[in-house]
DNA sequence: GGCTCCTTGATTGGCGCCAATTTTCCTGAC
DNA sequence: GTCAGGAAAATTGGCGCCAATCAAGGAGCC
C-alpha cells in the first residue's frame, strides 16, 4: 500500500486530505477510469478507517470525479471530452478574469520564480516524470495567483484543476502541442513584465482552450 | 419542526437533498451567522438521521456556509462582504462567458416567459415575499441560461448562487437598489432581442457588481 | 463578593457490528 | 457445451453505543 496518512487531526480533516490523494492518484491514472473502487481496498491502501474512505468518496462524487451506484459501489467516472471541454472554458474564463488583478501585482522575484518553474516545466516534458512536469505547471500557476487578491477565485481555480485529470491531457496531446503551452508560460512572463493586459488575456484564453487543456 | 424529509433513497442523496434545505434556511436569515447548528436538533428539526445531518454539515462547511470548530460543533459562518464581493465578481466574469452563448440561442418562447418572471420579480419586490421574491429572479435566470451548452457552467453558477445568501443581500440593499436590478432583467431580454452582445456583456458584469450583489 | 477547582451534564466524534443487497461460483438439467 | 437456479461469499450502507471532550454550574477557599 502506499504510505498511510500519518496526519493529525479530526476525520473529517483527514479525509479531506484524503480525498486530494486520491483525486491525484486518478489524475495521474493510477486509478483509470471505469475501475471500482472498494471500500477495503482504500482502507488498506491509504491505512485509513472506513469512515474516513467513505467521506473521501463522497466528496470525489461531489467534484464528478467518481460515480455513486446505490449498493454497488464506487466507481471512476470516464472523462468525457465535452465535459472536460467545458471545464477548460470555464478556467480559461476565470484565468482571464485573474490576469487582469495579478498584471500589475506581480514583483520581479515572482516573476524570476515563474520563469524558473517555466524553465523546470520545458525540461521535464522532455526528461522528467509526469509528477515533476506536473508539480512545475501547478507552482508556476501557483506563483501567477500568488499576488491575486480574490482568494476565492484562486481557490476554485485550483479545484477545477483537479477535475481534469492530467493522464487525460498527456494522452490527447502530442508533445508538440506541450511545448507550445511550455512556451506560453515564458511568454506570459513577457507580457506581464511588459504590462500588457489584452495580449495576456488573449494568451491565458488561448492557453486554456487550444488543443491542450493542460496547464 | 419543519416538513420531514420524505424523500426515498439513500442517506448520501438524502444528505445532499438536506443540505440543499439548509442552504436555503441559512440564506434565508432562519439560521443566522453565529448559530450553532446543534446535530440533535437539526435531527427533530429535518427529521433526518444522525448520520444525514453529519454528511449534509460536512458538505455546507465545504462550501464555506458553516465553520466546523474541532469537538465544539459546527456554526453558521458569518458573512464576510469580502468574501461576498469576491464570489460575486467570479459570478460576473462567468455569467458574461455564459451571455455570449445564449444570446443566439435563445428562443422568442423563452425570451417571453424570461419576460414574465421579470415582472413576476418586480411586482414581488413590492408585494411578494422574500421566498416568492427570490424564486422569480431565479426561474428568470434559469430560462436564460436553459440554451446554455456549458451545463457545467450553468451548475457552477447555480452553486455560486446558495454561497451568497439573500437575506444578507437584501439587508445592504436599499429598494431603490433592488428596482434597478429588476429593470436590469428587462434590459436583457431587450439586449438578446437586439442581438448586442458587447452590451449584453457590460450589463450582466455590472448587474453582478453593482451595489446589488443580488440576482 | 469574587476566584478557582471540581463535579455534572451535554455534545461531538468514532468504532464496531449487522442487516440488506449484490455478485460470484457451484450444481444440475437439457 | 450452455443455460438456469440457488447457495455462499463479498460488499455496501446504516444504526447504536460509548469514549473523549467541552461548557455550565456549584462547592469551597481566599
Amino acid at each position: 500500500m502506499e504510505q498511510a496518512i500519518t496526519r493529525p487531526g479530526l476525520g473529517a480533516e483527514r479525509a479531506r486530505y484524503l480525498a486530494q490523494r486520491m483525486e491525484r492518484d486518478i489524475g495521474l491514472g493510477d486509478l483509470g477510469p471505469g475501475a471500482w473502487l472498494k471500500q477495503v481496498d482504500l482502507e488498506q491502501r491509504y491505512g485509513a478507517t472506513r469512515m474516513e474512505v467513505r467521506q473521501a468518496l463522497d466528496r470525489l462524487v461531489e467534484k464528478g470525479l467518481v460515480k455513486h451506484l446505490a449498493r454497488r459501489g464506487y466507481r471512476v467516472e470516464d472523462f468525457d471530452p465535452d465535459r472536460l471541454a467545458q471545464i477548460m472554458q470555464i478556467r480559461a474564463a476565470l484565468e482571464v478574469e485573474a490576469a487582469a488583478m495579478v498584471i500589475h501585482r506581480l514583483e520581479e522575484a515572482t516573476l524570476a520564480a515563474m520563469a524558473a518553474q517555466a524553465e523546470r516545466y520545458r525540461v521535464a516534458l522532455d526528461e522528467g516524470t509526469v509528477e515533476e512536469h506536473e508539480e512545475a505547471n501547478l507552482e508556476f500557476h501557483r506563483l501567477m495567483l500568488s499576488p491575486c487578491p480574490n482568494r476565492e477565485l484562486v481557490k476554485l481555480l485550483f479545484d477545477l484543476r483537479t477535475r481534469v485529470p492530467v493522464a487525460v491531457t498527456r494522452r490527447r496531446n502530442s508533445l508538440g502541442v506541450l511545448r507550445r503551452a511550455a512556451e506560453h508560460h515564458f511568454e506570459m512572463v513577457r507580457l506581464i513584465r511588459a504590462g500588457d493586459l489584452p495580449a495576456l488575456q488573449r494568451l491565458m484564453r488561448e492557453h486554456n482552450l487550444s488543443p491542450s487543456p493542460e496547464a
